[in-house]
Formats: C-alpha cells, structure tokens, sequence
DNA sequence: TCGCGGCGATAGGCATTCCCTATAACGGCA
DNA sequence: TGCCGTTATAGGGAATGCCTATCGCCGCGA
C-alpha cells in the first residue's frame, strides 16, 4: 500500500469525481482510476459506486476514510517536522566543558553563540575528561570542549585556541617578586587539583613533576584552588582564562618562563552527521578567543 | 514519501543494525540501505549515524518516530479494517420494504436472514415505494423490497416471488357467503389505503376502477383498512402475507376470481458493487416465501 | 602488521510499477 | 440519433525498487 493511493482515495472521496480528482492530484484521469482500483483489489473492498454522473464513497469506505486520513495527515507530518529540524544549526547541542574551562569560558562565549546562531540551543555539560568522551561516544552528547588530544578512530577534534598556564602565587609568595617565573621553581609548592583533572597532570608534567604530590591538599575545583592559593597554602599554575577569577581573589599572576600552556580542542563523533553545526560552534568560540586574546594579552596580564 | 521507506526506518531504528532490519523486511540489505538514504534526502535530515559496529538514531530521527509510527499503525489500520470489512455478507445492509409488506414479512423471514446471514446487518426501513426509490438511489438504502417494476438504467431488481390478493370481508357482507369474489364485485364498497400506498392503486386497478373513490375513509396503514373492514365499513382487496391478521380481527377472506396480486421484488442501485449480498437477501427470502406459500395453500386459505 | 570477518555503501542489470496519451464504452440529453 | 461528459482500457516509455556482486572501512587476532 502506497501513501499516494491514499492520497488518491481522498482526493475522489472529496471531490466525487475522478478527472477533478486527478487534477487536484496533478495526475491523469486514468492514472488515478487505475491507482485506485489496484487499492480496491489490495483492500479487497469496493471503494467508490461509480457512475458517468457521480461517484459516491461506499459503506466500506466511508469506514476507512477516518484511518485513510490519519495515515495522510502523520505522513504530511513527518515532512513537516523533518523540514523543521532540516537546519543542522537548529535544535539542542549538547555540549560538554571540562571543569577548568567551562566557568571562565562560557561566560566568554556564550553571547557570541546566542548571536551568530540563534537557533541553536546549545546546553552546556561539565564533566572530567574522561567522563565527556564517555558520553560522546554514548551519543548523549554532541561535542565536547577538552584541553586534550583525543584517541581512538571513532572521534575527531579540532584545534580551537591555545591557553597558557600562568603561575598563580600568594602576594607575599618570594617568587612573587619576580616578573616571569619558571615553571620548575613553582614545583615546590605547588599545589594541584584532585584527580580525573587533566590540569592536574599537565600543571604537574610542566614544572616536571611526573607524579603526584605528597601532600592531602587537592582541590575538587578550580575555584577551589585559588582560595587555597590566596590564603597562602602554596601556589598553582592555572589556565589564562582563569586569570580573572584569580585576580578577583587577591592572586598575584605570572607568565612561565617556558609558556607551558594547554591547546583546547573540540572533540566530536567522527560519524557524527551534524558536522556543520560542531565547526560553527567551534568557529564561534574560537573568533571570540582571538578577539580575547588579543585584548588580554595586550591589558590584564 | 513511501511506507515502505517508513516501515523500513521503523526497523534500522528497532535492530539498529541494517543486515537484521533488511531480514526482518525481507529485503536485502542494499535494497534497504539505499532507500533509507533516499529517505534522507527527501526529508532532508540524517537519520542515523552509521558506523560499522552500531547504527544510532539521530535526534532528528527520535523527533520523527513517533509520527512514523502513528502512521505505519494508521496503514496498518486501514489493511485490518479492510479486512474485515472484505466479506460482502457483513457490515450493515439497510434495506428498504413497502409499509404493506413489512409487517406481514418481517417476522416470516428475519430469523431465516440472521440463519442464513449472520454476519449481515439488515436494517429494515419502513416507507413507500416512491420515498424507498429516492432513498435508494441517494445511497441511504442498500436494496428495496417492492411490490412495482422500478424504471430507470440507473435501478435493477429481481422478482422474489408472487402474491395473491384475497377478498376481505366483513363476516356479515353478502359476498361472504361465496366461495371464490369477482374483483368487479369488491369495487361496490371497496375502501383503498391512503395515497402513495401501491396497493392502493393495485387493488383499485384489479378491481376495474381507474379513479379514487369518493369517500373520506382511506387508511393510513393496513392493519387500520383490516380494522375497518372488520367493523364493517365495507370490503377490502388485501395481500396474501396479510392473510393472518385479518382473520385475527375477524376478517373473511375469500380468493379472488381472476386471481389479481402483485409481484415483489427486490432493487437495488445498478451501480451498487455488493451485488452478491443483495443476492443472497433476496434468496433467503424467495426460499423462505416458497416454504411459506406451500403450507398457506395446503392450510389457511 | 597483516589478513580476516562483519558491516554499510556502491554499481549494474532486471523486473515491476507508474504515468502518460489515445481511445473505447457507457449513459444522459437534446 | 448524435453529442457530450465521464470512467475504463490499452500500449508504450520512464522511473523506481530490488537483487547479486563487490567495494571500502574498521576492528580484531594471529
């Protein structure tokens, strides 16, 4: 059974006349004649009573025309909700964040996204690393932002921008006198976010501390992190973006003498269909960090 | 748009695997993964995301499930309804009878119907010829039984069977006392039925007298005439099912001397495509009535 | 590291279906 | 009786659907 039969069936049930009825079709008289028989033998029932002055629906049909209707209507339905969710940047995109980036990035960017794509409804999702890549190959999200490379065939990522770390010291922290500070001499002190972080391994692998610390000082977050820092508990390397929230803490800043940094990427589904709708996301975020950067480089630090 | 495309989206999404979908259609595997791309593109959305290992339905696709599927079941519906609706001697058949007729017919064929014709609805509806023919022929009657010849290429009938008029007298009228009345004699003090009745016009005819009579006493229905008649207002020209009930009110019936009658029938639109039901109605009946005349020749008369 | 196997995509050939134009058949009407 | 309007039928050509065979991709294990 074919929707166009259906289709057919309504038209000469509404019209009662096969020639108008082809014609609001956009089909010859035979054409739907024929069609229409062929339903009638499908069905196994006589639709029409057909004479050379009207064709009137039969008790049968009028019995099916509710369901015949139906069926029409979902299938226009289909059509019309598909051409609604035709624009890929259009609808939910489920965005994962790492911890560190998402609470100094998305207020960043988020009027930028609003505006360059209005129609995207962009949620955004914090979680470790780990825990993104999980969800992205579980199709619970779309992309993901991470300041690692990602593995594995089956995801793809991008180069959004480049973040330096910066040392992160208490105001009367002796290194603090210094203008740039290298990356070893903030070793001994240091202290490090909690585990599952990826800031934690590369602030540790940059002053070239491969393992963990000693002490039972790890912050769960960031935020965490500076206020352990500005009460002089030691000092940290945080990511530039950060630099703003550690400023407003009373933390005094100071660029790395070996620009030890971090590259944020955007990681998404290699088979992922949406394809445009990531690089636009990526596009936007990446043209606001340029303007950023620009601005910080040149002012804040 | 196709329902087979639909039915084959249903099953991709259901085993998220194409090879199990295709077997489960019984198509093979390109067959279904073509056109479930042709799909695609008409809709102009990706449905799934294919990757060798699993086959995920898009967000766009779990927005057009649910419509899919309403509109695979509405299919569905139309194919079972259609089915049921397949046997011509089902479903309802309004069938229209001559006020003359019907209550003397009825109860002699409706338990032979429901026998022979179980699954058929006969819904009888009582009224005269001319309104049983318009009814007809505006499809609101599926078949009439008559006592006339119907006119027209548009209408055909079959005659089911012969019946008798017999003379009805008041027990104390002369002519009570013969055996057999000459149509001519009734003619004397004959009361008709109102006009529109056929029988009026046949008993009218049979007895010579082309124009009505001049009396104000014409009967709405029958069992008022054989009321009449029994009170002694005069004779009457009744049809032989009629037999019963007047004796019932103490009529004398006698045969008439040419034998007039009529001859019923059954009609029923040219056009109309379930001949076979009108077919069997009408040989229910006939048989019914052939059983019916052999013990009321024997017996009552 | 190199086949191997599973899976979806693609290609080419064949059958069916669909649609068109032309025309027949039927009935109504003047 | 011939004409007109309507539906049905016939035949050819195009499009669609389906099949088998094969490719390309990817993960896995020897």
């Amino acid at each position: 059974m074919n929707l166009r039969d259906l289709r057919y069936l309504l038209a000469v049930a509404e019209h009662g006349h096969f020639g108008r009825a082809a014609e609001a079709c956009g089909v010859s008289q035979p054409t739907l004649s024929v069609q229409v028989r062929k339903l009638e033998e499908l069905l196994g029932v006589a639709l029409f009573e057909r004479t050379s002055k009207a064709v009137a629906p039969t008790a049968a049909c009028e019995r099916l025309l509710g369901h015949v209707r139906m069926a029409v209507a979902e299938a226009d339905s289909i059509l019309a909700v598909a051409a609604n969710l035709r624009d890929p940047l259009a609808g939910r995109f489920r965005l994962g964040i790492i911890p560190t980036l998402a609470p100094y990035l998305l207020p960043l960017v988020f009027a930028a996204l609003k505006d360059a794509l209005p129609a995207l409804e962009v949620e955004p999702w914090e979680d470790q690393t780990t825990a993104l890549l999980d969800r992205l190959r579980a199709h619970e999200l779309d992309a993901a932002l991470l300041a690692t490379a990602v593995d594995g065939p089956d995801l793809a990522s991008e180069v959004l921008f480049d973040e330096p770390f910066l040392a992160a010291l208490p105001p009367e922290h002796p290194l603090a006198a210094r203008a740039v500070v290298a990356e070893e001499d903030l070793a001994e002190d240091m202290l490090v976010l909690a585990e599952g972080h990826c800031l934690r391994d590369q602030a540790l692998a940059a002053c070239g501390r491969g393992g963990a610390l000693g002490g039972a000082l790890r912050a769960a977050s960031l935020s965490t992190l500076l206020n352990m820092v500005a009460a002089g508990y030691g000092t940290t390397m945080i990511p530039g973006l950060a630099a703003g929230a550690a400023q407003d803490v009373g933390i005094v800043l100071r660029p790395l003498a070996a620009q030890a940094g971090r590259t944020v990427r955007i990681a998404w589904r290699a088979r992922y269909p949406r394809r445009s709708a990531v690089d636009a996301v990526g596009e936007v975020i990446a043209a606001r960090l340029r303007g950023f950067a620009a601005g910080a480089t040149a002012g804040t630090i």
